[in-house]
RNA sequence: GUCCCCAUCGUCUAGCCUGGCCCAGGACACCGGCCUUUCACGCCGGCGACGCGGGUUCGAAUCCCGCUGGGGACGCCA
């Protein structure tokens, strides 16, 4: 029986969640749930100036609409400063830690200096082996790490990632102001947090080695470390705004379903043989680091649209209709107070979603069911609701109002006839009536149409254009 | 600049670990056709890749080295 695995996804609340970050938590989650393990979720707050309650409120918000679970938290670093001074502490007086007493702008210079000569723009170590304490003056608190040796960073993508020491400088544990920064705050809550798979981004692994000593120097035993690769826009530079939305929550305002998304951040890097659609219960069941790949990945705005077309298609109308409802009252199409029941709304979902490529294009096309007035396009009205239509209207009307039997065979049969006894194509006919009862050229099949207006209020539109 | 990671169609990828079944398979996109009451859906077909150079081997997309290219890191950001 093997140790329960336990992973964490842990954002810094600094903006909107991006959607490499759902996907790295997706893969955390994935993992989690393969091994029957825990997925906690941690909150990276410890940068007070950049971090907000809204942007926290927004990554909830987006695992939520996305539906990934987290067994544990959200937890907050800020509610943890306890545990990081009493590491700090712990560090401070077994020598493996020291106050330094640089400003940041003599730090700076020294960087840019060192970066203009050519070298490493690493800490000089001004004040390694200092001993007095300036009164008064800020400090900040360093690691005073290993000078030299080898870092063996075991990844499980990559193998053996081996770092020299002589590259690594002495990182700050602990600001001015006593907060601690990132490095040492994952250290500490991922060993306290008893996580036992670190998987997170390719940039994070030049970060790793310094958290190794860490480990090391806190007596931690070190996590297993997984770093995927990141996720490029179309020009193979690090996807940002630049590419288009990159925030997970527009992707829901711009009408693509949670398991659209899900899906294709997926097989973005991990794949099963040529499978392209996956359930959850599939991708839970199949996910395994042994087919994610290393190489980056360009996000494909195409194929994310294929797979939401395809889950609009393959989802049941009564389950679309949450997803749908936001978008027909954001559009107008629907009253905030609409008062419809979901089989109502669902109704019209069968015959709209292989035509449409999001929600927001579904809620477009369902106004002709959920408006009172039909809104004409003026130049389909011109070119269709002509003199020489009336009369196929008129006969419409009257060959629907004699209909007794309103299904989807007897419309069909009423337009053959009319077709037939007018000796003209079928569009002749259909045009102007989809027009008459729409507004617009381009709608569902028109016995569709007619069907779910039903009997009286296709009579009621037809007479409102003869 | 230094260090680290990566490298199969335009894109996502299978194959690579355990060389021959691969003159490289699937998907998205694109192009053409079919279907058709509009718009779509769908179906059929087509275009299209092992970055380059050296090895190793009877044989390399698969193993090794170099180069090139791309990405990342080098913060009192995470």
């Amino acid at each position: 029986m093997s140790v329960a695995i336990k992973v964490r996804f842990a954002p810094s609340p600094t903006g909107f969640l991006h959607i490499g970050g759902v996907r790295t938590a997706l893969f955390n989650w994935l993992f989690a749930k393969n091994h029957g393990g825990k997925f906690v979720l941690r909150i990276e707050d410890t940068d007070l100036s950049r971090s907000t309650e809204e942007s926290i409120e927004e990554i909830l918000e987006s695992m939520r609409w996305l539906g990934l679970d987290w067994d544990e938290g959200p937890f907050r670093q800020t509610e943890r400063q306890e545990i990081y001074s009493k590491k700090v502490e712990q560090l401070l007086s077994a020598g493996k830690a020291y106050h330094c007493y640089c400003t940041p702008e003599e730090l700076d210079r020294k960087r840019s200096e060192a970066q203009k000569a050519g070298n490493k723009p690493k800490y000089d170590g001004t004040c390694r082996e200092r001993s007095d304490s300036p009164e008064g003056a800020p400090s900040v608190v360093r690691f005073k790490a290993p000078i030299e040796g080898t870092v063996v960073v075991e990844d499980l993508l990559r193998g053996k990632v081996i770092f020299d020491i002589a590259e690594l400088d002495d990182l700050i544990l602990q600001r001015t102001d006593g907060t601690p920064t990132y490095n040492f705050v994952v250290v500490v809550d991922d060993s306290e947090m008893d996580i036992t798979h670190v998987i997170r981004g390719d940039d994070h692994l030049s970060n790793t080695p310094r958290q190794c000593l860490l480990y090391d120097a806190l007596d931690y035993p070190r996590p297993k470390f997984t770093h995927i690769s990141m996720i490029l826009g179309q020009d193979k530079s690090r996807l940002s705004k630049r590419h288009g939305a990159t925030s997970a929550l527009v992707y829901r305002d711009m009408g693509y379903l949670p398991d659209a998304m899900i899906n294709y951040l997926a097989r973005l890097g991990w794949s099963h043989g040529d499978q392209e659609i996956f359930s959850r219960e599939e991708l839970i069941k199949y996910f395994s680091f042994d087919s994610v790949h290393t190489s980056a990945a360009v996000f494909d705005a195409d194929k994310l649209s294929w797979l939401n077309e395809h889950y609009i298609k393959s989802t049941p109308p009564e389950e679309l209709v949450p997803h749908l409802e936001p978008h027909l009252i954001k559009t107008g199409v629907l009253e905030k107070d609409h008062g419809l029941s979901l089989q109502e709304i669902a109704r019209v979902i069968p015959c709209l979603n292989e035509r449409a490529k999001t929600l927001v294009e579904m809620a477009e096309k369902s106004a002709f069911f959920f408006k009172k007035e039909v809104e004409f396009d003026e130049k389909a009205r011109s070119k269709f609701l002509t003199e020489e239509a009336r009369p196929l209207l008129e006969k419409m009307i009257a060959g629907f109002s004699t209909l007794d039997d309103f299904s989807a065979e007897s419309i069909e049969s009423l337009f053959k006839k009319i077709v037939e006894e007018e000796g003209m194509k079928l569009g002749k006919l259909a045009q102007p009536v989809r027009v008459a009862l729409t507004g617009t050229t381009v709608s569902p099949g028109i016995y569709d149409v007619i069907l779910l207006l039903g009997k009286e209020e296709t009579l009621k539109r037809l007479q409102n254009v003869v």
